[in-house]
DNA sequence: TTCTTTGCAAAATGTTTGCAGATAC
DNA sequence: GTATCTGCAAACATTTTGCAAAGAA
């Protein structure tokens, strides 16, 4: 495995072309990798170590975050921390980036587009490409706003 | 000590304030609070607890984790997660939020203000209020998007 | 056959908790 | 005097690592 420049490389459209692209860095289709790869091809939202495992049956959890790990590698997936929590895992290319409320765990998602003036801001002043979904948006939902 | 709600009390003035409201929270004013206290009240840098640890002539751990979550629950400080390593403190009430390269780890800072416009956007689609405090925007620097 | 992956156990990290004795007020 | 705080040790949750055996190509 030549691991590569994850972020820089484009989404895979689907599933066949992440399988591919495992193939083509060098490494082995497994049943694991399969598994948790057509997964995470099945939904748009995205799971924790705990549900990839109980959905995968039983996988390893070691090689369950290995295998993660290689797909971020490669740009296949990627980890967001909504919380305190477990990371949870989508696969790459979604147009969504997500918002969380820090009181009750609840989250939301709003479309990256919706995102352009701050990112024009912050590339402006500080250099940085925003993409937003290592973590989320911050803040208090409409509850927990009013509860306070 | 009557944990109250955190968030929803502005932010003390000065060192002077932070103590008064541990006080009337029924706490008490003891050498370690003191310490922590005046250390955030000294810089606007957040700090992480290695940070605090050493400024503070080693502080025992629990008993800093225990000061810094009285001080969250009464207002006083807020942490962030920079990214995956330690969570860092600092005092509440600065006019900034954070902003980190997600691949080299570097740090900035962005008027609260300049996101006045995210912030409209987010209430609207998700009626959540952001704050943009607890996690940084996150994003790539110059030099790691160039790298890539 | 060769290099990657698995499965298990153990380590690492950062933070939290229980508890007995010390301390603030 | 009494509730809060300290200091220590042990627990905790999540993720990472080392290593020998198993598996993919």
């Amino acid at each position: 495995m030549t691991s590569s420049a994850a972020r820089s490389v484009p989404p895979p459209t689907d599933l066949g072309e992440a399988m591919a692209r495992i193939r083509a860095d060098g490494g082995r289709i497994t049943d694991a990798k399969r598994a948790v790869a057509e997964l995470l091809f099945a939904t748009d939202r995205a799971l924790n170590a705990d549900e990839i495992t109980t959905a995968v049956h039983g996988i390893e959890r070691s090689v369950l975050y290995r295998c993660l790990a290689q797909f971020e590698v490669l740009g296949i997936v990627e980890h967001i921390h909504l919380g305190h929590g477990a990371a949870v895992y989508r696969r790459r290319g979604l147009p969504t980036v997500p918002v969380a409320c820090m009181v009750c765990g609840s989250a939301w998602e709003i479309g990256a587009n919706e995102t352009q003036s701050l990112r024009d801001t912050v590339l402006e002043r500080t250099g940085v490409t925003l993409d937003l979904i290592h973590f989320p948006l911050t803040g208090r939902c409409e509850s927990c706003q009013e509860a306070s």
